[in-house]
DNA sequence: CGGATGCTTGATGTATCTCAAGACGTGTGG
DNA sequence: CCACACGTCTTGAGATACATCAAGCATCCG
């Protein structure tokens, strides 16, 4: 029993053990947070849609989501993937009102915690503040190389440079064997993420194949040579050392 | 010489109420927070560098700063502005390594906060990490905008919204005078902010003084048709509605 | 089998960058 | 006071990166 209790809270214990020491007492009082059933959607479904009221924070599980805005003329911009272990939502107080819409790229499983919950858990150990501090923190950072990625970067030192992350987000989560790792999008949302048209952006992904910087068939991602790419991301040793903390689990 | 010293306090009350409801209590916990003396640096200074260790929390009192972050090859992308009120750096906890570089683009009146006294603080009075937590969400949900964009607006989109934001947050903080607010940075800054180069970024401004919807010279805009100006950045409810929160002061 | 979805390729136009030069204002030293 | 340097803005010309439009092909699935 203590065994299928404990795997069912595992997720959020290794989502905040990034961020934070957890000690046996912190452990069992995320244990006593009831994290309720398990939610399951299909790939396209919309979890949460900008301007709507988050008053649910919510943990994946498995599967990819992402964070995207919508012009009212229809064009779309990605801004940032959401990957197991990720919060979709941290709205511990204030019910607030969501900036942008969130939607399942593939089949996801998450949790929905009671932001009540999760205050009470604060009130009586305040130090887990600090990881939902930590976490807030950690999502903008990855928004501000974005940022300079858009900005900045050419399609293809862009493209690297997303991969590069996404390489060692998943490597983090145990997601990655070896040098590869399942991508399950389509080239569409890479373009929507990197601000390309999707032409565009199936051009520069031959141009990495015959650069023999990566391989990518039947949604799985390899990479060929992770010092190149890096060079050609001019990915940084200080986003680096941001996203290594993910594994010190 | 309770107003001396409220005077110098007061853009730490004043910033913070933009979060949350400040009690008398508050106010006076605030107090007792020593803000000590009122730093100054001129124009072009580097206050914080990306990799140094943030060790103070910083509130800019008067002048102008930005974020960025440059690539090795020199190119580089300004992530978001700094105005009057706002915290340049917010760690609390944990001395985080900065992820980008601050810089002055004016002469610029900050305080340096010791963070161990902040924290104390929040032990004494729990609540004001929410105001830090909301500040943190605003800040990204600014970014989120900027991705948005670079992504996918177009020039002429990017600079409206950009000056859209910029009014509404210089209008908060009491700075615009009608429909027109000085705006002491250089149409270079505007390119590395939104992306472009500094001639492109020239032409777009003629096209949006022939279009009349604004003016600009000697260091001060002025809106001329701020219906307009929304409508051709497309700029969302939503995010009004969040930039508005800094005018419940 | 027909329709949806995703990937690939070609042709064309244009938006944006780069390079380069000149104009204007402002402050500084002679 | 002028001469000069410097920072900023402006304009022109040319090259190209990227978007757009359009078509074909593969795969999957009902």
């Amino acid at each position: 029993m203590a065994t299928l209790h404990a795997a069912g809270l595992d997720p959020l214990c290794r989502s905040l053990g990034r961020y934070m020491r957890l000690s046996e007492d912190d452990r069992a009082a995320l244990s006593a947070l009831d994290t309720g059933p398990q939610h399951e959607v299909e790939a396209r479904s919309v979890i949460a849609c900008e301007g709507e009221n988050a008053n649910v924070i919510r943990l994946l599980i498995s599967g990819w989501a992402c964070r995207y805005k919508n012009l009212p003329d229809g064009r779309r911009q990605i801004l940032g993937f959401i990957l197991p272990g990720d919060f979709c939502d941290l709205n511990i107080y204030f019910p607030r009102r969501l900036d942008h819409s969130i939607c399942a790229l593939t089949t996801v499983r998450f949790y929905e915690i009671e932001p009540a919950l999760f205050r009470e858990l604060i009130d009586r150990r305040p130090h887990f503040i600090q990881a939902a501090l930590w976490h807030e923190m950690a999502c903008s950072g990855t928004q501000r190389e974005w940022l300079l990625s858009l900005g900045r970067r050419s399609p293809i030192e862009r493209l690297s440079h997303l991969f590069v992350e996404l390489y060692y987000r998943q490597r983090a989560a145990g997601l990655a064997t070896g040098l590869s790792f399942d991508l399950p999008i389509t080239q569409n949302h890479l373009a929507e993420a990197n601000g390309l048209s999707f032409v565009h952006l199936n051009r520069t992904l031959q141009e990495m194949r015959r650069e023999g910087l990566i391989e990518l068939s039947g949604r799985r991602l390899g990479i060929l040579d992770l010092d190149r790419l890096k060079d050609v991301a001019m990915f940084s040793r200080n986003f680096h050392r941001d996203l290594q903390l993910d594994q010190e689990v």
